[in-house]
DNA sequence: GAAACGTATACCGATAAAAGAATATACCTC
DNA sequence: GAGGTATATTCTTTTATCGGTATACGTTTC
C-alpha cells in the first residue's frame, strides 16, 4: 500500500474520527452512529471505504458488524495512526468523541464489541 | 488549522514529494520541475495549494520564488511532517527524488535557494 | 521600454468524492 | 417463513480535485 493512499483515507473528518475511536478498541456501526451523531449510511460508507483499503477490519457477530484496526498494520500505517492519536488530543471533536465513547450505556450494546 | 486540512494537503502524491523535498531545505520552482519531472503549471499549482493552507512559505528572489517549510510549524504539522519523512524512506519515488536533489547541477541554480 | 525569463492564474474538461433517499441483504426470533 | 433489526449497496445530485492549454504577471537585462 502506498503512502498517499493512507493519507487519502485520512483526509476526511468522519474517517479521522472513526480511526481515532478504533484506537480504543473494536466498535460496531451502531456505536459509531451514536458517538459521531451521523446517519447510518454515512458511517457505513466511510467504513466501507476504509475497509476496501484495509485500514480497518470487519467481523460479523450476529446482526452486528464489529470493526477494528488491522491486527498487523504496516509500519507506515502504524506510524500515521500513532500520529493521529497524538494530534487528535488537541481538537475538541475528538475529545468529545472519547467522552461519548466512555458514556456508552452498556445496555445499548449487546452487540459483542467489547465496550465494557 | 484543523487536522483534516493537513491531511488534505498530504493526500496528493505530488504534494507529498514537494514536502518531502522541502525537509532538506528551501527550493525554487525550477528545481521542483527538474526533480519531480513535472510541468511548471502542475508544480506551481500544488505549491499554491500548500501555500494558501500555510504548509509552505514563499519568498521572491529576483526572478525566482523560493519555497520552504514554515519557520514555526504547529505541533500537528511538525508531527506529520516528521512522520512523512520517516515513511517516505520506504518508497522508491521519494528516494529517487533525494538522489536527483543531490545531483542538481549548481550551474543550473543561480536562483539563490541554497542547494550547494 | 522591449525582450526574455521564471512563475502564477484563468479557464476548461474529466474524474472522483461526498451526502442523502431508497432499497437490498444478512441474520435473528418467533 | 414472516417480521424485525443491523448494516450494505445503488442511484442521484452536488461539489471538489486534478491536469492541461493558454495567458498574465513580476523581475531582470539590454
Amino acid at each position: 500500500m502506498e503512502l498517499v493512499q493512507i493519507y487519502q483515507c485520512l483526509c476526511d473528518r468522519t474517517r479521522l474520527r472513526i480511526l481515532h475511536l478504533l484506537a480504543q478498541g473494536p466498535l460496531c456501526v451502531c456505536h459509531f452512529q451514536s458517538i459521531l451523531r451521523e446517519p447510518q449510511v454515512k458511517v457505513s460508507k466511510h467504513l466501507a471505504y476504509l475497509r476496501t483499503r484495509s485500514l480497518v477490519q470487519a467481523e460479523r457477530r450476529g446482526n452486528w458488524m464489529v470493526y477494528s484496526l488491522p491486527a498487523k498494520p504496516s509500519r507506515e500505517l502504524a506510524a500515521n495512526l500513532a500520529c493521529l492519536q497524538d494530534c487528535a488530543q488537541e481538537e475538541a471533536v475528538f475529545r468529545q468523541d472519547l467522552v461519548r465513547l466512555k458514556k456508552l450505556a452498556p445496555e445499548l450494546a449487546p452487540c459483542g464489541c467489547d465496550t465494557e
